[in-house]
DNA sequence: CTTTAAAACGGACCGTCAGTCCGGATAGTA
DNA sequence: TACTATCCGGACTGACGGTCCGTTTTAAAG
């Protein structure tokens, strides 16, 4: 059963709202009485589309995501399948560090929204997969799993805006490689 | 001027309370009312000593933190000065590991409570301080500044909790001795 | 073009919680 | 004992996430 033409009017408003008050408040500063409001709905509206707070900026986490999500599981290497590891890791975080530049008070909201179970979130499940097979590969010794949270805790909405406020995209982009580099083991990838 | 003989008590009263109730609640679930009910005293008393919930908190932790921190400046190597900086490096990891296992609860508590600005807690400061300089020491080329941040990712609550319902402690001691050696490049520590 | 029922809507309402405020109590000093 | 700076308690406020239900809209069937 689709959605009625209404309610997916609704969610795109709702959605554009959340993005547009993005840019204008502190990252744990919009609520959603306010995103409700810019969108031209009811409150309740917010909560039927999106079940919570958490629903709402995993959605939205999804949406700005979902590029990156095709490419590295369909789209051409080095980022998708046909490349060496080595390389897609790369390919991979490189992406994701422009991801998290262009999309930093994204990141920050939805890191509290969904701060009570960070790990259930799909986006970042669907990241910490890629990466858990990647290691797995180049390191069969070490803690893949481990290390895939300890890669994607490089992207920590704080620590992005510190990276880029000094130092612009170009560190934070050195600055992933150089620790992916590190925690892959840089003999297989060299 | 000391600090009052009441105050010093209450203080001693609300701090007790707060870490017993961390015990008995999931991290998010500890209200200010009830840390001031359980330690007996007015809720005012809590905003009077410790300013804020983030506060309170950052004050729990330095508490918890103090023998490591003391160790760490001063005391004999191969944690505190004297030792080379490899041997430091992973001392110093392997401790946190030690001190993060036995406060899981209280590290989940702190993070969602300093999440507003998480960089500028004291304790965490003085952590990301001393990797700075061990890193900057055995990786003059690196950005020692982010890899400090990266490492003490391998710190967080849920993570490490995770951790250690698979695995023990053993794991994640493990687990971060393996990133520390990687991030720090272990042809400098061996 | 009706009819109709499921689906969606809005916004008042609720419970919770961090943080404030101030009249009253108390500790330490002279 | 008298005095004052300090501290105390807990009622109060404002904000927010989440719920509820009477009303409206959609769209499919007749």
């Amino acid at each position: 059963m689709t959605e009625r033409a209404d309610a997916a009017r609704n969610r795109q408003a709702l959605l554009r709202a959340a993005d547009a008050l993005l840019n204008d408040h502190a990252p744990g500063h919009v609520s959603l009485d306010q995103v409700a409001a810019a969108a031209g709905v009811g409150k309740g509206t917010v909560f039927r589309r999106f079940g919570s707070r958490t629903g709402l900026f995993r959605e939205l986490l999804a949406e700005r995501a979902a590029r990156l999500g095709a490419a590295m599981d369909s789209g051409p290497p080095p980022l998708g399948p046909g490349a060496p590891p080595g390389q897609r890791l790369l390919a991979f975080v490189d992406e994701l560090a422009l991801l998290a530049a262009e999309n930093i008070r994204l990141i920050a909201a939805h890191e509290r929204a969904c701060a009570a179970d960070p790990y259930s979130d799909p986006t970042y499940q669907r990241w910490h997969r890629h990466l858990h097979a990647l290691i797995g590969e180049l390191r069969p010794d070490g803690d893949a799993d481990f290390l895939a949270h300890a890669l994607l805790g490089g992207y920590d909405g704080e620590l992005v805006r510190r990276m880029i406020t000094a130092g612009g995209v170009a560190r934070l982009r050195l600055a992933v490689r150089d620790l992916a580099l590190r925690v892959a083991g840089v003999d297989h990838v060299a």
